[in-house]
DNA sequence: TGTTGTAAAACTGTCGACAGTCGACAAAGC
DNA sequence: GCTTTGTCGACTGTCGACAGTTTTACAACA
């Protein structure tokens, strides 16, 4: 869907309207046609995308609880900024979670899963061979998801999926750097022999080596970039500097 | 709502329907107004507030994404129903945050910190030497929260007030089966001292064991009571089952 | 008596409209 | 010139209504 800025009029036709206008609205801060710290109309949204208000009003709040938008009554809905703390936290939280679904992975790890982990890192050593970005991003995070799904907690997966929205939202704001294929490859043929090698430790080590990576690489972009938050200060951030 | 967070709460928030429907939804489900599996409809939800159909929609929408209401497409909202599966993924999934934060806590351990986990602790015993077992949820649930506040990750922390809103679910059920109130006094002490001691081993073992209780004590009221979920559908998990 | 098809009822998804509120800008006061 | 105050426009919060769908009630039939 290479719907520019412009009129994407008559986009949507079939039901569901909240769903279709909430990926339109996800798509579309990812892809940065929205700017973070942006304010969203209401009216305009539901005027381009040929809609009323209200799937747009719940389409708005779903995207507010993943962390993709902030509201302030009475002025709207805002895409959010990550600043830098934020990042860390993000990347803190995945750590969290990623340890405790690796252990988890190797106290149930099946063929099954094996051969799926194993398959995922070919399609992902494939996207990361092509030029398509967003489409090694995508095939990275669904490596990781897939080690969250055979952990076999569905609410840790879900845990997880939420953070992947705010994840994407960070992780697309640095696509200008480009990770070589080969590293992308080694980095996750590692983790599966780590999770071949059965040792919890092992295990641990190798995510948090991987996050780690990932992480200053991801930090390192957005200081580059430098998203410096705009807006005046005075937020909710407690205590911080 | 203790304060916790500081912020500089709007004198006047009279307004703000959705939220306070979302409120009075939640009060309404804990307290068993609505069992769970029930089905919620706006129409008379709307009629018994006295407010219009969106509010009580957008109310709905956020309550699903704490995960305790479930929308069905052109069926409505549903109030959840914890089966012993997924609680046990809740607690599973406690036990990551909260093991991570207390880990995170070691490093970071002030005075100031100190202070309120201690002051939260006999906050909690007065509650539990009390009758007031709801009181007693929010206080135990609320030195939780502080340990996850001093970690010092908000995304973390609002994982964890993610996951209360289930856990809150859960633990009403089984209001009926009532600790000592020196066992929960103990129980939070080994906390501290573990904090104290400085020893991140300590302090994970000491969480450990202590949600472990948790875990088993909710586990089993929820085995005697028996929700046995009747919902039993195939869903669209990717490629589980 | 049990089953099936049909029609009414109830409900959700969506829409357009109205009223109160917020921010911007201009005019008045120091 | 700078601050304060008043007005205007735009927007959000909320409402009632309509259309299509699902559920339920009921009657006809085997």
């Amino acid at each position: 869907m290479a719907s520019s800025t412009a009129a994407p009029k008559a986009f949507i036709q079939q039901q569901n309207l909240v769903e279709q206008v909430a990926d339109y609205l996800t798509q579309a801060i990812i892809q940065q046609h929205f700017l973070p710290g942006e304010r969203l109309s209401e009216v305009q949204l539901s005027r381009d995308l040929g809609v009323s208000r209200a799937p747009v009003r719940e389409a708005a709040r779903l995207l507010e609880s993943r962390g993709l938008l902030i509201s302030k009554p009475r002025r709207g809905f805002f895409v959010r900024a990550l600043n830098a703390v934020e990042l860390e936290d993000v990347f803190d939280l995945r750590l969290c979670l990623e340890r405790h679904a690796i252990q988890r992975l190797t106290e149930r790890y099946t063929p099954e899963a094996q051969h799926a982990l194993e398959q995922q890192v070919d399609a992902l050593c494939e996207a990361a061979a092509s030029n398509d970005v967003s489409r090694r991003i995508e095939e990275d995070l669904q490596f990781h998801r897939l080690i969250l799904h055979y952990a076999g907690n569905e609410r840790l997966l879900r845990a997880f999926d939420d953070l992947t929205h705010e994840l994407r939202l960070c992780i697309t704001l640095i696509t200008k750097t480009h990770e070589a294929p080969d590293t992308i490859a080694t980095s996750h043929f590692q983790l599966l022999e780590a999770l071949n090698s059965g040792s919890p430790d092992v295990c641990r080590g190798a995510i948090d080596y991987h996050i780690g990576v990932a992480r200053k690489f991801v930090v390192k972009g957005v200081g580059e970039t430098g998203d410096s938050s705009d807006e005046e200060s005075a937020d909710e951030d407690v205590l911080s500097r």
